[in-house]
DNA sequence: TCGTCTCATGTAATCGATTACATCATCGAG
DNA sequence: CTCGATGATGTAATCGATTACATGAGACGA
């Protein structure tokens, strides 16, 4: 069909980079050596070249380049829940990392996608992506131990429990520990534990931080201060009603999500209930509604950004050092990088308070 | 480098189509008939050729079919500000909808590249992707003007202010026209407007729907109650100190934002302002923690998900009926689909209430 | 003056799929 | 029995780049 090559005049679809060359009267070996800088070119062809790029309006086609190269140019960042705001800050630095290497960031909701285990193994088994970012720790971990071959990947916040991974996460316990620490120093002795979905890691480890700091207080745990929840509002609103609804009650609940904080202290106004003044709160995460929220929200900040912007450049890291070796595997050469812990930090606002007075 | 080639022995990288091929004993050409189910092959052929897929793991590589295609498989969304759950939450709703077509969606935030506008003409310009999803009202109209060829493009939430472009938005003059009139309903006479950015599209929009409820009211827009703002909870906070310091102060103000909302009314708070008993508030969009923010928040509702699916079916649409068409320009065969504008709603709730009985 | 080395550039293979076209066998109608 | 239609499959071109290798022109030392 191209017996009629479209010549040299006008370019109705988007020229190529034989276009280009045609027109700078070069060969597209050329042309590409001008464009990435690799190899020696006169300067007098260069100048030819850059003219030729400039007249013709010449994007290089980036798949093409891909193919050839063997990568997609592309990393996978899978979010449970794109619309909760702590995860989309996450992603919008790792975003910030990926575009000062050109790479593209594509992203999946792992609780969207209908047949969400199948994707997720296409992206990982597959020539998909050179690298996958995965926020979502409670994925089974049969779908990255199978795949004969895949991409480096690393997981952020919510690490599998399996050791060995590439993962950037932050002192869930130690931040626990002192959120209820903090509750134990203004003199409560009765503290409720607001709970995350129960499979995950971060719930796991958030418990334990909440088990020591009672036993460092002397304190006995009451299973029946435990509520569970799910990170939403509306698990913290739940949660509230069954604090209503106790016989005998906490005077300050840990929750393990700023989200369930709010949802708590919403649904206690609603009932009459202050805070601090009849229980204190503590959430988790600092979001940014947290300073601003009525009562002012006393919490344990993760350094959203950092943990983004660490996981980005830690994959990238991977990325290059598994491209040099000829092996697909991971290699020793960048050295042992693949744990990063970043600090938690108690930030004291207005939602704790001492214990009323009373018994 | 890559002198010591692996050879032909076992499959040290990912098969390919042509591994597949040699072990059913059949052509390239067959399998990719069997696999993309077009073409007629013999029931036994099929059977040996899946069989081979299974034996060998064989994933197709979407780099090259795209290239072989001229397509890229993927969509762009440009964002401003992914951290903001507003947008998150349309992300994961277009996410939702393209995982059904199998496209791959890439996100950029578009305030944080730092050579912002090479990038986006990037993904415009070139084959990068296969549409667009612009969240953005606030680029400069002349990046899509100016390429010769672009993908599709459709712009949601905020359109920009030239015509003819396919858009999906909501009536956002009417619902901020719905938001005053709810308050001059409450018997508020002096109403304070929180704006947005000053070139934003929304700004203007909602603003013309203040005056307009004004106008119905009868009463006369005052310009020094209205306050500069960028949607942020800051900026609500700010607007709050600056109603403070008013000699003669509104009795309501609505917020072109939730987040400026929430950050007025905080500030409210920690100044000792009752709200809605001195001072009533309505915000817009009503994002999730609206119904729990404290006092909960009147305001009105965006359908923030259909907004994200509604501008992803409409961009598949363009992109089939752009496929169709040999010229890559829109075609009129779907009909005149371009612009769908979605249903806004006042939610009341508790953050307004009767001006304060005085004067 | 003649290799030899370097530099600039061109030729063509390659990445991994899809797909236009060719080929061959089979079958039914005339 | 022959011819054309049909169906299954193979061959090879193609998408748009990168890059291994070939080539030819000068420069330079012997």
């Amino acid at each position: 069909m191209n017996e009629i090559r479209p010549s040299a005049q006008a370019f109705a679809a988007t020229p190529t980079i034989g276009d280009v060359a045609r027109h700078a009267g070069v060969s597209t070996a050329t042309v590409s050596r001008v464009l990435s800088r690799t190899g020696r070119v006169s300067p007098q062809t260069r100048e030819q070249v850059m003219r030729a790029v400039e007249e013709t309006g010449y994007r290089p086609n980036p798949g093409a380049r891909n193919l050839r190269q063997g990568r997609t140019g592309g990393i996978v960042v899978l979010v449970p829940y794109l619309s909760n705001p702590f995860f989309s800050t996450i992603l919008g630095a790792i975003a910030r990392v990926a575009s000062e290497t050109a790479l593209n960031v594509l992203v999946a909701d792992t609780r969207e996608t209908d047949a969400a285990n199948r994707r997720i193994l296409d992206y990982l088994h597959s020539n998909r992506a050179d690298g996958l970012i995965v926020l979502d720790g409670n994925l089974p971990q049969k779908l990255f131990d199978a795949s004969s071959w895949r991409p480096p990947v690393v997981f952020a916040c919510e690490a599998p429990r399996a050791p060995g991974q590439p993962t950037v996460t932050v002192d869930n316990r130690r931040g626990a520990r002192m959120a209820v620490a903090h509750l134990a120093g203004l003199g409560h002795r009765r503290i409720g534990f607001v709970a995350g979905p129960p499979q995950n890691v971060l719930t796991g480890e958030r418990h334990a931080g909440y088990l020591d700091a009672l036993a460092e207080a002397g304190i006995a745990p009451r299973p029946d201060w435990l509520f569970e929840g799910d990170f939403t509002l509306q698990a913290g609103s739940l949660a509230a009603r069954r604090w209503l609804a106790l016989a005998e009650r906490p005077t300050a609940v840990f929750c393990t999500s700023d989200a369930m904080a709010c949802g708590f202290i919403s649904e206690m106004h609603r009932q009459g209930v202050q805070v601090p003044e009849e229980v204190s709160v503590v959430g988790f995460d600092d979001i940014d509604i947290a300073a601003h929220f009525i009562p002012n929200l006393t919490t344990i900040r993760q350094p959203r950004a950092s943990i983004g912007d660490a996981a980005a450049r830690m994959l990238i890291a991977l990325m290059q050092s598994s491209a040099g070796d000829a092996s697909g595997e991971a290699s020793a050469a960048g050295g042992a990088l693949p744990a990063v812990e970043l600090p938690v930090e108690l930030i004291v606002r207005e939602s704790t308070a001492p214990p009323p007075k009373r018994d």
